[in-house]
RNA sequence: GGAGAGGUGGCCGAGUGGUUAAAGGCAGCAGACUGUAAAUCUGCCCGCGCAAGCGUACGCUGGUUCGAAUCCAGCCCUCUCCA
């Protein structure tokens, strides 16, 4: 391991914790030093946008941009029609092409928030590996790529032996997973003369088999960077809620819902996540890191809105500050509350799941027995009580965290 | 193709004829304590219904039985070993 580097980029990823293994972290760094180099990050497309899991991965696109490098962003295109079995207990289903191609549009526009699309040298460009996928002929791949491969080897790699160890099948098409997106690496230097891959710690296998497979088809060496896997600090995966994947489209997920998000991080997570999800100077993290006890809110509310600016606009990141404030701080409500317009009135009920604080009629009596429901931050305990709505909203609460407006 | 094992609620995992809407754990939600944190303790945790109750549910389809997640038959899927 270096203790220093001398490229402002593996400084910059270094320094705010993205790195967690580096193939030739020497040659790369010598390599960054003196020229505009070009990384890329592979992302599935398998959902219609990308959630906060990907985040890290995104976030290290930016940082090779603001350091003077070139991003490619690598959709999945070719690969989802296959299946990643890394990490995955089952089989993913398998999407049609249209779908593929509506969810890579998404993604697209997730992108757009984090770096600069364009034709200069160190713009970002998005590619598809279906484009050089799809034209794969079987016989020419298995000769010139799949005679690099040990099958030997193959099973040796975490995402087939946990298949096979927790006796869940592995079909010959995902295994064939790890060719393919060894070749990506392989014509990305071709196409793009891109000479680093990222990715989670997960794909370290996977980069080192691309770097393997141009070092030995093309005679040219390339190099893989690895990010640590973020787990918050009692050990789960970032980016699972109750209600699902924190999304980062305003669309799936709203701006003070995602701001609400990071608001909620742990204590022992906040100065990591700053670093990680905010371009906040060095310093100034520092200080807000080492503040101590309840003080440590104010370094949430900054994680908060820095993270959502840098996603959603900064306007909507006060919007949502303001509206914490509001309706937390000052037991008032905010503008960004989650709305339910109930006409003149609306049953307790049907206002607690119309907001989506229940998920069914029995589930909000039972949160109503257990005295976890307000209006207007008055507990009320009658299940069947019907809500007139006047002129001004009403406020509804479910527990501390939950609140919403309800509207004429 | 043959032999064995198995498919249970979001996940893991008990359950082998009624008292089983199905033990236990995890995850989740709420309450208490706090700082919209963590830890801890308590309650809840299929749907509908104010309720009695009803409807769904243990891979699928039939059957036996007063009664089936549990027994039988066929089918589908998975795993292991053999060919």
């Amino acid at each position: 391991m270096m203790t220093s580097y001398t490229s402002s980029l593996l400084r910059l990823l270094d320094e705010r914790g993205y790195i967690h293994q580096v193939t030739d972290a020497e040659a790369l760094d010598a390599l960054a030093s003196k020229e505009v180099v070009t990384a890329y990050i592979g992302f599935d497309a398998t959902a219609p946008s990308l959630h906060v899991g990907s985040l890290v991965q995104i976030m290290m696109l930016r940082r090779l941009q603001q350091a003077g490098h070139r991003p490619i962003v690598l959709m999945g295109g070719g690969t989802t029609k296959v299946g990643d079995p890394s990490g995955k207990d089952e089989s993913r289903k398998l999407l049609a092409e249209d779908e593929i191609f509506a969810n890579i549009a998404g993604i697209r526009r997730v992108f757009e928030q984090f770096l600069t699309f364009g034709d200069g040298p160190t713009d970002a460009i998005m590619a598809d590996n279906a484009e050089w996928l799809d034209r794969l002929m079987y016989v020419p791949l298995l000769r010139d790529i799949g005679r690099h491969f040990t099958i030997n080897r193959m099973l040796t790699f975490d995402s087939v032996r946990m298949r096979l160890e927790r006796e869940q099948p592995l079909t010959f098409l995902e295994f064939n997973y790890m060719i393919l997106q060894a070749y990506d690496f392989l014509e990305l230097s071709r196409r793009e003369r891109c000479r680093v891959q990222m990715g989670g710690s997960d794909q370290w296998g996977n980069i080192i088999n691309g770097i393997e497979l141009t070092r030995r088809v093309d005679g040219k060496e390339l190099y893989g960077v690895t990010t640590p896997l973020i787990t918050t600090a009692d050990g789960a995966k970032m980016g699972k809620t109750a209600q699902g994947a924190v999304w980062l489209d305003d669309q799936l997920l709203s701006p003070y819902d995602y701001w609400q998000f990071w608001r909620n991080t742990q204590d022992a997570d906040v100065g990591r996540f700053l670093k990680l999800f905010t371009d906040l100077p060095l310093e100034d993290i520092g200080k807000l890191e080492a503040l101590q006890g309840a003080e440590i809110n104010q370094a949430k509310i900054v994680l908060a809105t820095e993270a959502t600016a840098m996603l959603h606009g900064r306007e909507a990141a006060l919007a949502a500050e303001r509206t914490a404030r509001e309706t937390f701080a000052e037991g008032g409500t905010g503008a960004d509350l989650p709305t339910l317009s109930a006409g003149g009135g609306i049953s307790l009920l049907s206002a607690l799941t119309g907001l989506g604080f229940c998920a069914s009629n029995g589930e909000a009596k039972r949160k109503i027995a257990e005295g976890a429901v307000r209006i207007d931050d008055q507990a009320v305990n009658d299940p069947a009580l019907t809500i007139s709505v006047g002129d001004a909203p009403v406020k509804l609460s479910l527990g501390k965290k939950k609140h919403g407006l309800l509207t004429k």
